[in-house]
DNA sequence: CAGTTAATTAACTATACGGTTAAATATAAA
DNA sequence: TTTATATTTAACCGTATAGTTAATTAACTG
C-alpha cells in the first residue's frame, strides 16, 4: 500500500469520488441516495467500489443503520493535501505576476491584486 | 483522456513525482539532475515516464538546450486544484472544532483558535 | 569521424483500476 | 417464513500504470 497523500491525491482524481464528495458536502447520505445520480452512467458495484476508495482513504466514514449504511465526509486527509500544496502557492501566484507583467505591456495599465514590482 | 482536476490530481498521487516536483521547487533542473535522487531506485526511462506525466498535466515544462531538457514548474494546475479543495476547508476546520470541544470536556480548558460556540 | 553524454522510444511485463453481471448477505416487512 | 430492500462480494474483462532492458536519437567533444 502507499503512503497517506498519494492515497488522498489517488481518491481525488476521479470524478465520480469527486462528486459524491461534493454531495457529501451537502450533508450525510447513504448509498443508494448518493449512487443515484450515477446509475443511468454506471451499476451500483461501481459505486461501492468507489465508496471504498474513499473510505480507505479516510475521506469517509460508513456507519450502518439498519439496512443503511450512511456516509459521512471527513475533511482531514484534504487538510494534509491541502497544506502539501500551499508550499507550491508562491508558484500560482508569480505566474499570476507574469500576465500581470503581460497586461501592463498590452494594455498600458495594470491589474488588481498584488504587483511585488518584478523591475525590467 | 479525463479532465484537467482528474488529471493534476492523478499526477500528484505518486511520491516520486511530489519528490520532483519538490526538487523543482528550488529552481529549473534537467532530467539526470532530477534524475539522480531515484537512480538507486529505478532506471533513468522510469524518470522520464514520470516526466511526461507531469508534463501532460500541465504542472512542468521542458525546454531543451543542446542535450539537456531543463524542466521547470508551472503553478496553474496546482492552483485549481487547489481551488477545489477549498471548497472543503470548513470539514477539516470543524474537525479541529470538534477536537476543541473534547478537549475542553476532558481539560476544562479551550484550545486556541477560532472557536465558533456550537452551544451544547 | 569516432566516442561520449543526455534523454527518449520501443517492446515487454506485472499489477492496479474501473467497470461489468450474477450471486450473496443482512435487515425489515408482510 | 417468504419477500422486498439495501448493499456488498465474487469473478471476470479491458485498459492504464509503473516499472524493466535494449535500442535509438541528438548534440557535443576529441
Amino acid at each position: 500500500m502507499q503512503d497517506h497523500l498519494s492515497q488522498t491525491f489517488s481518491a481525488l482524481s476521479d470524478p465520480t469520488r469527486r462528486a459524491i464528495l461534493a454531495k457529501l458536502s451537502k450533508g450525510e447520505a447513504n448509498v443508494s441516495d448518493l449512487a443515484e445520480p450515477f446509475l443511468k452512467d454506471m451499476s451500483l458495484p461501481a459505486i461501492t467500489k468507489h465508496l471504498k476508495v474513499l473510505e480507505k482513504a479516510g475521506l469517509i466514514t460508513k456507519t450502518r443503520e439498519a439496512q443503511w449504511r450512511s456516509c459521512k465526509l471527513n475533511g482531514a486527509p484534504l487538510r494534509d493535501a491541502s497544506a502539501w500544496m500551499e508550499h507550491y502557492r508562491v508558484f500560482w501566484e508569480e505566474s499570476f505576476n507574469r500576465l500581470d507583467e503581460y497586461l501592463k505591456t498590452v494594455t498600458g495599465k495594470v491589474s488588481k491584486g498584488k504587483r511585488n514590482g518584478r523591475k525590467k
